[in-house]
DNA sequence: GTCTATAAATCGATAGAC
DNA sequence: GTCTATCGATTTATAGAC
């Protein structure tokens, strides 16, 4: 591993645990026995590692979409597809809470819009091909408020786990929401769908 | 208006607008066009203006349920509850993005623990009220799911609204969250239930 | 590529006069 | 109560030797 990437790994590292805002530059260089010039050599600012770590993410968001479309939808792919993307924002947590700090360099240097609206399109897909499926049953009007919890619970729930699980081990918090989000669908789950939901313990 | 109250209230304007770790000591003075030295005198520390504002959006949030108290149970009164609630954390909302700056703290000055096995005990109670009204179907288990997501709901929405809704006005944001409020309810509600939420536009 | 040393700015907080 | 002036710590970022 070259020095850039173990910058990279450690950072998260320290992010994970003390937040953004309480690791400084000096802080990752001390933790992976560097200096501080050679951390500027390899990331000029600060931000340019959190960019880095940012594409990372979204690269690992990525896949789990992808990954989802290779099989056959069910609400058994669709929620390891939530478990693959709550792992990934696990493992990125230190990025996705208390960035309001570098909200506006994510703004201006990262495609937060385009990735935003490239997503709801794709979950928009998935959901009209599970309600085809006969798994779920949605109105015109549910589909847009259903959609709209998705987004919302999925940017969100890792703020809340911050917060108030941070007791609770990786996996505890992890299957927490997904306890939730797996009681959401089958508050509109159809016959068909219930019983492929009682399949998960 | 004395110097200790126009300080908390334009310190909450400066904080809603960018964020109290954008926020300094400096600003709020030269805002209020005061030295900083007076600020210091009044609130010894930062943390101490945070505190004294966390403490009136604590009091804000009590008046809501109070009134909620005094109220007929209904999924409307319900509703209002959560207006109420919703209008107060937007009011507040500088205080409650970003907070892992202050986390700390508030864990150690602010009862954020007893604040929270409070609330959640309110919320308990009237759930069983509109159960028992007949107006939610709620089995043992949907009831703690309901009140996992009531909290999740409660607590987050206003992170989302901060970064995904900052050009909306503050009646659209609330408006925006308390629909799916709304239909959240309605995926529970009797028939009795629904037709009170019918009631609403 | 990596180092040491330090610039330059900003922050919270304090001292002491009035 | 309010002011001016400043301390002391911390941060990002850079300069220049090796």
């Amino acid at each position: 591993m070259n020095t850039k990437e173990k910058i990279l790994k450690k950072s998260l590292e320290l992010f994970n645990n003390q937040g953004v805002h309480n690791v400084g530059v000096r802080d990752i260089a001390r933790a992976l026995e560097i200096s501080p010039g050679n951390m500027s050599y390899h990331f000029p600012k600060k931000e340019d590692v959190i960019l880095a770590l940012m594409e990372k993410l979204s690269e690992g968001n990525n896949i789990c979409f992808e990954t989802y479309g290779q099989k056959e939808p069910s609400l058994l792919s669709f929620i390891d597809l939530y478990e693959g993307l709550f792992t990934n924002q696990y493992a990125y947590r230190g990025l996705l809470i208390g960035n309001t700090e570098f909200e506006e360099v994510l703004r201006n240097r990262y495609a937060y819009k385009q990735t935003y609206e490239k997503r709801v399109n794709l979950l928009t897909n998935i959901l009209i091909g599970l309600r085809n499926k006969g798994l779920l049953h949605l109105s015109e009007s549910d589909q847009d408020m259903f959609l709209s919890f998705l987004a919302f619970f999925g940017r969100s729930w890792i703020h809340e786990s911050f917060i108030y699980q941070r007791s609770a081990t990786s996996a505890e918090t992890i299957q927490h929401y997904i306890k939730l989000l797996k009681w959401q669908l089958s508050l509109i789950a159809t016959e068909k769908g219930k019983r492929q939901l009682a399949q998960l313990a």
